[in-house]
DNA sequence: TATATTAACGAAAACGGTTTCGTAATGCCT
DNA sequence: AGGCATTACGAAACCGTTTTCGTTAATATA
């Protein structure tokens, strides 16, 4: 009597007076094996359900089916959406999923490179940390021949494929409309001085005051943390300057909270007195007080871009297919809170 | 000359003069192996950045080192940050996370099952589609020994270690604190009648109504739909209806964006002639407009209890700890939608 | 008829580790 | 000196698959 659960090719082999690499054969529908072997085999395979060891597959076959994707952080709307996104396409080529927190450490991001350089993933989808000004713990993981797409924050000065949006545009539309609704007086709140998107942002930002004939003022890019009070402190020192800004920009979502609350605070009204767009893809932002405009980066569709051009490069088994960054746009979204209709 | 690049463990033994069993002894600290060997060991995997090959081991020690995350939706508050405690968990266990989306499909969560009686994983973290009403799946795995723990979204029949939030309570206070605050019609908007969950809070929502003599209509229990469009189709027939609801509770977060839409269209004034309570997460309910009641979930805690749960199954090699439910509690935020204070 | 080809399967190596067991050398004890 | 335990290491089995290569019998070809 056969025991029903873990069942082993060895098992099957026994059972069927096979060798186990006949079964082995059978179950993939060589050429070598008969017809009515292979029945008999895929018979009781799925009898017994069998179910293949993926590790000792992996090791043999030295293909792990799995990508690994390293964002700083899920609880956002953007890394969800992406995340989301590239769910969907790993599920449909039969690849699974690794999920890896950095919290925007780049300590925590080189540690978990360096998992990947022994097969644990056939390739990995990444969004660096806002900490990340070192890149030797990628270059070193380039060195071992894994595919790897960055996608949104990227490593410029890599020649690696890089998905992200049209940064300095969104954000030169973004200034501009802000201008267009009288503001002269604008902060762009940044997460990390070291990001290559937030520089690209800061320079459409810059761009379009200078087109306006304003001063790009350096006190006007204010470097947030991830402290969330730190940043609630930052923006009440902010808003209560003598120069006080009559528009805010914010880079990154969760800053949209820390604006609306201190404006609230300090009695500042929105739009009349301080307009505000965010880079943001919260579906609540239109039911938000004043409903909030803002840069809406196609994120579920970055993570499927994404996905896709890494597995293009996995089946392929070409090394890198996308040295050209792909650049998907986002929308500026206006809303009440530049004035906007309703 | 050694390559740098994917050295393994015979490459090491080759270049030391030793055996592939005492590198691998040596790496592991045994007592078998002198202190000058050991350091010999250690010194060479550094230089050349040796990484065991996960899958080998794992083969070996029939463990994997990895659990998998099995939800409905990432894009969601409560979901992603129940993922983020898990992944923070796993990360200090030295575990790595799969993650699986199911999209509320009972098929996609039976095929995603049946992946996991190989020894992919060495445990389940799991919430079920609401579509989930048949348990097969659920038990076939629980035949081959693999820890599993619910959280959030738990089939109450099973005997398996569950993490849940007080639902029937916090529903009852809820509906009791829309009573107090003058509503009579209540509608509770629901998201699948298979679900226990959804039960529990029905019930509450139930005897709050009952121990103030209000009857129970049982058309005021609505069932919603994933679809978004069709949701909105349903509560604009619901705010059209002749008896119009004056109080609703939502039961999960993305029903709030249709009725504060459809609300919005049909010039129902929130909370003056609609009051609102919503089970959510959302980081933003506080500036929406109005802002939002809500029943807020530990979903984070709720995460982080799960993995740890689930580290104390797969550590202690106990197939299942806690048959006792584990159950947190829920607050309830009054905000604006209820006519609370700012 | 002798030889080449093909079909269908088995044996065994290989993947890269872990672990058990065996063994030589050394130290200790009486 | 002889016996025993301990130390430190090597050899080899093992995990469950995949894949190469060899083999036999049947069939086709010259």
């Amino acid at each position: 009597m056969i025991n029903m659960v873990n069942t082993n090719i060895r098992g099957l082999a026994k059972e069927l007076k096979l060798s186990i690499g006949t079964v082995s054969k059978a179950l993939k529908d060589s050429h070598e094996i008969s017809d009515a072997t292979k029945q008999r085999v895929v018979e009781l395979a799925q009898k017994l359900q069998y179910n293949p060891n993926p590790y000792a597959s992996s090791l043999r076959r030295k293909k792990s089916n799995t990508i690994a994707v390293v964002v700083p952080e899920v609880a956002d709307s953007f890394f969800s959406l992406a995340i989301k996104g590239i769910e969907e396409i790993a599920q449909s080529n039969g690849y699974h999923v690794l999920i890896y927190l950095t919290y925007e450490s780049y300590l925590k991001e080189k540690k978990i490179l360096e998992e990947f350089r022994n097969g644990r993933v056939d390739g990995i989808l990444m969004s660096v940390s806002s900490e990340t000004l070192v890149t030797s713990h990628i270059k070193d993981l380039d060195a071992s021949k894994i595919p790897l797409v960055f996608f949104d924050r990227v490593i410029e000065e890599l020649e690696l494929a890089k998905i992200t949006t049209n940064d300095k545009e969104s954000s030169f539309t973004a200034t501009k409309h802000l201008i267009d609704a009288g503001c002269r007086n604008i902060v762009y709140l940044s997460i990390s001085k070291y990001l290559a998107i937030n520089n690209e942002r800061i320079e459409g930002y810059q761009r379009a005051l200078t087109e306006h004939n304003i001063i790009c003022d350096e006190n006007n890019v204010v470097n947030c943390s991830n402290d969330s009070d730190n940043n609630c402190q930052l923006l009440f020192e902010l808003l209560k300057r003598k120069n006080r800004p009559d528009g805010i920009i914010a880079g990154v979502e969760k800053l949209v909270i820390p604006v609306y609350s201190v404006s609230k605070d300090l009695k500042i009204k929105i739009p009349s007195q301080l307009k505000v767009i965010c880079f943001s893809n919260s579906p609540v932002a239109h039911i938000l007080n004043p409903s909030l405009t803002t840069v809406t980066q196609p994120a579920y569709e970055m993570g499927k871009m994404a996905a896709t051009v890494l597995f293009k490069s996995i089946l392929k088994k070409v090394y890198c297919v996308t040295k050209e960054p792909v650049i998907l746009s986002s929308d500026l979204v206006i809303r009440e809170s530049t004035g906007g209709k309703l």
